[in-house]
DNA sequence: CTAAATTAGTAACATATGTAACAGTCTGGT
DNA sequence: ACCAGACTGTTACATATGTTACTAATTTAG
C-alpha cells in the first residue's frame, strides 16, 4: 500500500534528468553563457542546418515561446541570423553564422566527451541496458517521428 | 563531429522525465488539484510518516523554498499539520492529517497502477534493462544515502 | 558563560516558464 | 477576388522557481 518515492519512475527520471543536465550545462554555461533552451536550439541548428522556429520547437520539444526567446538570445550573441522566406513570409529561415558554427565546432566535442566518459564509467553492460530501456520507453511514449532517430541509434 | 540531439542523454532524460511526469500528474492534478511539488512532499509524508521540512527537502531533492510552498499548500488543504518540536523549537514535525491519509490511501493505488501498466507495456525484458540502467546511473551520480533505496530496489 | 557561527524555515526579490492574446501572412472554398 | 480560418512568431500577462536576505533558535568555540 505504500509508494516509495525513490522507486517511482517519474521521480527517478526527473532526478536523473536534472543531474545529467546540470552536469552537461556546466560546459556551455561557463564557457559561453548559454542557457539550456539556447543550447538545445543551438545544437539543433548545428546538427540540421537551416530551420524555422517551429521546426526547432518540434524537434527540441520546447514551447514556441521558449524557442522564440532562445533564438533571440542567440541572435544577440551573433550566432545565428534569420532570413524571411520569400515564398512564405511568415517563416524565418534560421541558420548559424560563421561565428556560431565555430562555437559549435568547439563545443560539440566537449559535450560528447562528457557523455562518452559517462558511458565509459557505466560500463558496457549497464550502458547497453540503459539504452535498451530508454529506447523502449521512447518507443512507447514519444511521437514516432521525433523518436525514430533515438530508436535506431539506441 | 555532429551531435545528434535526439541521442544526447541529458536531452533524452529530460524529454522522458517530462512525459512521464505529465502523464502521472494527470491523476493527482485532476482529482486533487495537486502540483508536482505538493505531490512529492505528500508522497514522502505518506511513506515515512512524520518529517521535518528539511528532511522532505533532502529526500525529494527539492529546494527548501519549494518545499516550504508545497507544505503551505497542503496545509491549506488540511492534509497536514505541523507541530513545533519541543526539544528544538526551530523544527516543525510535519505529518498527514486523517484526511491527508485518506487521500493518500486513495491516490497511491492509482499512481501505482499507472506505473505497473507502463512496466507491463514495456515488457519484462525491456523493463529489466531499464531498471538496471537507471540503477547504474543512480549509483554513479546520486548521493549514496538518497539513492540507496532505488539501488536495492532497482 | 558568552559571542560567533550554524541551522530551520520564511519572505522578498529576480528570473524563467507557460498561457493567452495579438499582428501579419497564407490557404481554400465560394 | 474575397473572406473565414489556419499558421508563424512575438508580446503581455500570470505563475512557478531559484537566489538572497532575514528571523528565530540552537550549538560551538574560547
Amino acid at each position: 500500500m505504500n509508494l516509495v518515492l525513490e522507486e517511482f519512475l517519474p521521480y527517478r527520471f526527473n532526478r536523473l534528468a536534472e543531474t545529467l543536465s546540470r552536469n552537461a550545462s556546466i560546459t556551455y554555461k561557463s564557457e559561453y553563457g548559454m542557457s539550456r533552451p539556447e543550447w538545445r536550439a543551438f545544437a539543433l541548428l548545428g546538427q540540421k542546418g537551416t530551420m524555422t522556429a517551429t521546426e526547432i520547437s518540434h524537434y527540441s520539444t520546447m514551447h514556441k515561446t521558449k524557442v522564440s526567446r532562445a533564438i533571440f538570445a542567440l541572435e544577440q550573441k551573433r550566432w545565428l541570423v534569420r532570413e524571411v522566406d520569400e515564398n512564405d513570409r511568415r517563416l524565418e529561415r534560421i541558420s548559424l553564422t560563421v561565428q556560431g558554427q565555430q562555437a559549435y565546432k568547439n563545443l560539440v566535442p566537449k559535450m560528447q566527451r562528457i557523455e562518452n566518459e559517462l558511458i565509459a564509467r557505466l560500463g558496457k553492460d549497464n550502458s547497453e541496458a540503459l539504452f535498451k530501456g530508454l529506447a523502449a520507453l521512447e518507443e512507447l511514449y514519444l511521437d514516432k517521428e521525433t523518436a525514430s532517430r533515438s530508436r535506431k541509434a539506441g
